[in-house]
DNA sequence: TAGATTGTTAATCGATTAACAATC
DNA sequence: TAGATTGTTAATCGATTAACAATC
């Protein structure tokens, strides 16, 4: 059984943190933020910040601090972030609908683009502008051109169903809302773990077979 | 400003799986169980497992493994679980509806007894059996008897002006699913981060003034 | 007994924290 | 210049991992 560990996972699970009031900074039309703000507005400590921000290698200008543009591109690289996720959301109750709804995704560069559910009341239906597709047909919907990822928001009893499913047609990545351990093959990569305030996604990053955050890989 | 840290955060964010997975080997009718089969269902480590398991300090019979019952009884204790907490729900948006159906709450002790929002559509509607109160009334409301923990879900741009309220009226947990950081007076506990399979809260020990997971606290 | 498991102690590793150098 | 800030190196702390003792 292989098992992938997760490196500088206390920083990257900050990460997104700063990512999100680095754009709220933007959007006040600052231009430039130094870590002894950045630390100050967020309540962590400055050496925190300081040693996060040096992590993903952006060069900034003593006494006047970080371009606040650049600096959400390169965390935004260190995350992984940076190129456009494609997502299917399978499983459209509470849970998917919220998620469905969650409109800072495309911020985060995850876009959801189709949505399956297994209801027959659900089916056919447009939920926030998106149809509903039977969940039977994810094969003959998805195979040809899988997105990146599934995230799994169906009921426990047919997550671990499900998650093959998609694993079947090619998806790689899983990010699971059900309550269970996903049990899939070597190489896609689960995540369980969700900060909310922000929904982000953790960051996988591969390692070797040490501890960490661990998931199954079979 | 005053921050807290948290202990053994690793363990604690660890916990509620084991928990969750006990509650399911219990409804099985298992009445005991080891770390090395409960390391090797959930894919962790059994030397991970173990160490957290003694961390409870829970006795266990050597070739036998823990009482599933008395195990799930010091993980509770463990995380603080043990006794009813008691919340409100302040914002039933498509996440507060979600987080409102979500049926494994009373398994964690957690129990919503109130419904706030502030829209007029649905103020005085009952959603899941909750009839939804004007969020305006929250002080006369609860003021006299404040529940334990609130649950933010309003959107961000009103999440500090309903956590004050909250404060106001004499809650002492605030488990926040907006977008930022809220700002609340010392001694209020406010919990950001989220283990989703399982919307595990995540139990905070109190220590000195050192570095960990933090909250600002003013 | 042998082996599976708990229980405990020590070693290792990595994250946090402190201290300070560099420089605009 | 003085001071704010980045950048870097070292010290400390705590979590993980390894090793092994105890025992049913």
């Amino acid at each position: 059984m292989g098992r992938i560990k997760v490196q500088n996972s206390p920083t990257i699970r900050r990460m997104p943190s700063y990512l999100h009031e680095l754009l709220r900074i933007r959007l006040e039309g600052r231009s430039h933020i130094s870590t002894t703000e950045l630390a100050e507005c967020m309540g962590i400590e400055l050496i925190v910040v300081r040693k996060d921000i040096a992590l993903t290698g952006i060069a900034g200008r003593r006494r006047i601090g970080y371009e606040v543009n650049e600096l959400i591109t390169y965390i935004k690289d260190y995350l992984g972030w940076s190129g456009r996720i494609t997502a299917t959301l399978l499983g459209v109750g509470a849970l998917g609908s919220a998620i469905l709804g969650y409109d800072e995704f495309p911020v985060y560069g995850v876009q959801i683009e189709s949505v399956f559910d297994s209801d027959p009341e659900k089916i056919g239906k447009v939920i926030r502008g998106h149809e509903v597709y039977d969940i039977a047909t994810i094969g003959q919907r998805l195979s040809y051109s899988p997105p990146d990822m599934a995230i799994i928001c169906v009921p426990a009893v047919h997550a671990q169903e499900v998650a093959e499913q998609a694993v079947a047609v090619g998806i790689k990545y899983i990010w699971n809302f059900s309550n269970i351990t996903l049990k899939v093959p070597s190489g896609v990569i689960v995540q369980r773990e969700v900060i909310a305030g922000g929904l982000a996604m953790l960051t996988v990053k591969m390692k070797n077979d040490k501890a960490g955050i661990y998931q199954k890989i079979e």
